[in-house]
RNA sequence: GUCCCCGUAGCUCAGCUGGAUAGAGCACCAGAUUCCUAAUCUGGGGGUCACAGGUUCAAAUCCUGUCGGGGACGCCA
């Protein structure tokens, strides 16, 4: 049950009854009608500008048009007051009982009363992480890792048919280098003496077990030539490294659904980024031609020389862009085309790429293909998150350059724990740089928002808990909680309380259609707040208490509204990947 | 030189895709607190939404330009 889609209706109903009146055109376009909490409380709890969007169409002021809307709306029994304000608002105040009604409904229904169908089951595509296959996953890779993740998991909450998935970039020049490094620790693992390791080749000692496996498994054989090696060693370190990445992932409680190889497209005798480009150059986007020389500083091997491009102008990149490199094997970008066709032909009509800042270059380009790819039949969106700066106790955590050297995702979930990893990516919106302070993120503090929300969760299940004890005659099941009589629940905080609540399918599908899973968690926090305060207020005035020996009937009401709430937190939680604890400790 | 992101309170950031008097948390100031259910509470000051134009009933939000910060600019992915 949706508030404001409830009142969307209502709108819809008055104007439609105004035009069959006469008073307004019966073809009014009332798609940018809006329908919202006004910010300011003294406004009611909801406001909509119908009117001033539909004046001017009915040839009326907007504030005539609103009264005629407004009385329209206030005929209503749960409507306390609609009232004209400002240039043109309508201003609606529910009563009580309408809100003791919402609050029903979430006891009854659960989270469920929050689901919704704006997916409509559409197949949507969410493809995050794919980190090279070259070494663990540092922290750099986290918060997109958070990121897509909680995204998938939002999408699903609102009815689309997602899939998670993971691009393996196991086909470029950089696995060739994982493969001659681990080759180097088969050598050392059959007692060679390696010394340092040279310039260029992965030095990090999770190389070590691959190679040593590499030893135990092939003994002696592969000491030839790189030819001859070269293929089952990349192979094997491959599929060690993402044996290492899925690991990483699953300690931040993330698992794909699809691992896609980029060397696939070119395996089994297939070329399928050559069938890519095939199709484009059907459709005409592929020519010939020469490219200006880049600007800024220029490679030291640019030559100006003949090339196959992809037209990406002509669907708003800058410059057409090169699909082979000089030596005659594809680009990284091609190989993403013919990557980004097989997701469409897996019948994904919604892509979402998450990618790190640094990529912010290569959008237009990828945008591009997509268009070109599916003639719009398809849209791709994405995501970039910024930068992760790390600090503890304010002191920023030197990271030294020198390769090999750098911290590890693993070392940050295995000390802070994937919680409060994940809720503080993501506290932040994904194009924001973000802090994260090891310190301040398991500090139990109202300043510290992972704490402060699940605290809130704690603490209903402690009301509960003592509520059993102090009153062992009360029937807490969720049936009994469900029926009860919610009529006592007058305090303006209450009240705010359950409005708080009415919000979240609301929040929810906004959340869902920016692509942008941050909301959740301010909404969380702002729901926490709500019950910190209601909570603290218990302090001052004990008749506000949740338990209340004296008041049996309105004890289960309070009791009912902070079970309503736990389950909105606990569903909310589940979004952002964050577990629902009932203890602190 | 071109493109993308960002610029909101002293600090860190929200701002529901165009709504009414721009919010929260720190920090600061002033009170309350031998009360209790679990980790104090209440109030207050603080803003030219970088700047200048434009679009309209309405702009922090959309468009153009300027300034400032970050990132990216065949043959690394």
């Amino acid at each position: 049950m949706n508030v404001f889609s409830d009142f969307v209706n209502r709108v819809g109903e008055a104007v439609a009854a105004l035009a069959a009146a006469g008073d307004l055109p019966t073809s009014c376009d009332i798609s940018r009608i809006s329908v919202e909490p006004p910010r300011d409380a003294s406004h009611g709890d909801i406001a909509t500008n119908a009117a001033m969007i539909l004046a001017k169409p009915a040839g009326l002021k907007p504030r005539d048009l609103a009264e005629k809307i407004a009385a329209k709306l206030g005929e209503a029994g749960d409507v306390a007051s609609a009232e004209v304000a400002g240039p043109g608002f309508i201003n609606i105040t529910l009563d009580a009982s309408y809100w003791h009604r919402v609050l029903a409904t979430v006891l009854k229904d659960g989270p469920a009363f929050a689901n919704s169908d704006i997916g409509k089951g559409a197949a949507v595509n969410v493809e995050y992480v794919s980190a090279n296959p070259t070494g663990p996953l540092h922290v750099g890779h986290c918060r997109g890792a958070v990121f897509g993740d909680a995204l998938a998991n939002l999408l699903q909450r609102v009815g689309y048919h997602v899939a998670r998935e993971y691009y393996i970039n196991d086909a470029g020049a950089q696995v060739d280098v994982l493969a001659r490094s681990v080759h180097l620790r088969y050598r050392e693992a059959l007692g060679e003496k390696i010394g340092d390791i040279p310039e260029g080749l992965y030095p990090g000692d999770y190389l070590k077990p691959v190679g040593e496996s590499l030893a135990w498994i092939h003994g002696h054989a592969l000491l030839g030539e790189e030819s001859a090696w070269l293929e089952t060693v990349r192979t094997e370190a491959i599929d060690a490294m993402m044996d290492l990445i899925t690991e990483d992932l699953a300690a931040l409680g993330i698992r794909h659904d699809v691992f896609f190889s980029e060397r696939s497209l070119t395996a089994e005798g297939g070329d399928r980024i050559a069938d890519a480009i095939a199709f484009l150059a059907e459709r005409g986007h592929i020519y010939e031609g020469r490219l200006p020389p880049p600007k800024g500083q220029l490679p030291e091997d640019w030559e100006d020389r003949e090339q196959t491009l992809f037209r990406s102008t002509a669907f708003g990149d800058d410059v057409d862009r090169p699909l082979k490199k000089s030596d005659g094997s594809y680009t990284y970008f091609a190989s993403d085309i013919a990557y980004h066709l097989d997701k469409f032909r897996r019948g994904f009509g919604h892509m979402i790429d998450v990618w790190g800042a640094d990529h912010g270059g290569y959008v237009k380009r990828m945008k591009a293909a997509v268009a070109a790819l599916t003639g719009d039949e398809a849209d791709l969106d994405i995501k970039l998150c910024q930068m992760v700066r790390l600090f503890r106790g304010g002191e920023p955590v030197k990271m030294s350059k020198r390769a090999g050297d750098f911290v590890t995702l693993r070392e940050v979930v295995d000390e802070v724990g994937a919680d409060p990893v994940r809720f503080m990516m993501l506290f932040r919106k994904n194009d924001a740089p973000l802090d994260f302070d090891f310190v301040k993120v398991t500090e139990q503090s109202r300043d510290n928002p992972v704490f402060y929300v699940q605290y809130a969760h704690a603490r209903v299940h402690s009301v509960l808990r003592n509520a059993a004890e102090a009153m062992p005659d009360l029937d807490l099941g969720d049936g009994a909680l469900a029926s009860a009589d919610l009529s006592g629940l007058t305090d303006v905080a209450e009240i705010g309380l359950i409005k708080r609540l009415a919000e979240y399918p609301r929040a929810l599908e906004s959340a869902a259609i920016a692509h942008e899973p941050h909301r959740i968690a301010f909404y969380l926090h702002e729901l926490a707040s709500d019950f910190h305060g209601l909570w603290n207020r218990g302090k001052d005035s004990p008749q506000l208490r949740f338990i209340n020996a004296a008041h049996p009937a309105l004890t289960m009401a309070r009791l009912g509204m902070i079970k309503a709430l736990a389950a909105v937190l606990a569903d909310g939680l589940s979004i952002l990947g964050v577990e629902a604890v009932e203890e602190m400790r």
